[in-house]
DNA sequence: AGTGAAAAACAATGGCG
DNA sequence: CGCCATTGTTTTTCACT
């Protein structure tokens, strides 16, 4: 399954737009429709390409704040951890949660409405957690990138 | 442009799958196909619905290291500080770039072949801006959580 | 590996209840 | 807003190079 250059193209095309069909990604990547098609199928059966989303505005969803939450841990037993965890993946204001290298141990990315949401959200939910030792809180002042496309230089 | 409870589903599922067309979403929605139809042009008119785009393996693209930095910046003239935003859209590695309030004043999100690379990219690339004053680079150990999935409890 | 044409599936539109 | 039929487009498949 190694990737080639027409692989390439046809990925980065599906990054910027995902529901690019074979007929006009043909154009582009300079194959037939009906190869893309084949690739296409062959990429999704490897695992490369994963899914197609939705991007949706934040705004006309009613999402003013966005912010990043550097946490700090306690040491707890790997039960409690996970349980932590659990409670995160099942909060849809956070859209995402790493842990990290150093400190702090873990970064959480977060969209709420307005800041008394993003206040509750912190009082009342990850504040609240014995695993959370410090919490340091940024609010995002000015989107400079956002993207969802990986970089194919290295294929 | 209110948005319904029908949009909600809508949105909701093509959050999760993008290339849900409307004969598939009809059940879902609890819709016939034909009103989905319709909704679906008008949240793209609307721009509530803004893009599609694929999702992508990173260990399928040979992406081994992905790394949040923290930047505090010198304060500098706005024209060089455009500049090194600038520079940073262009970098592919870069996945998302945000200024902050409090301290950082940036967070850099990155995605890279192997520590080589991220260290290339740190020293040569970002520490040598001079619009850079310091830079504390954490790796991500562990994806808790990540999704592109706005919350939806707002509209 | 790739092309091109036929076959099948699907989305978009309009009319009517 | 559901339902239905129609139309146009697109994907997919197959025979062939």
């Amino acid at each position: 399954m190694p990737l080639d250059g027409f692989d390439r193209k046809i990925l980065a095309a599906l990054q910027e737009k995902g529901d690019t069909g074979p007929a006009d990604l043909a154009p582009i990547v300079g194959l037939s429709a009906s190869q893309i098609s084949r690739r296409l199928q062959q990429l999704r059966k490897d695992g490369v390409l994963r899914a197609i989303r939705a991007s949706l505005s934040p705004e006309a969803l009613n999402i003013g704040i966005g912010a990043y939450v550097m946490l700090t841990m306690t040491s707890t037993d790997p039960g409690a951890a996970q349980a932590f965890r659990d409670q995160i993946c099942a909060m849809d204001e956070i859209l995402e949660c790493q842990m990290l290298t150093g400190s702090p141990d873990m970064i959480l990315k977060l969209a709420t409405r307005d800041l008394a949401s993003l206040n509750d959200l912190l009082s009342n939910h990850l504040l609240a957690a014995p695993e959370v030792a410090t919490a340091r809180t940024s609010i995002i002042l000015q989107e400079v990138k956002s993207t969802s496309a990986q970089p194919l230089r290295f294929v």
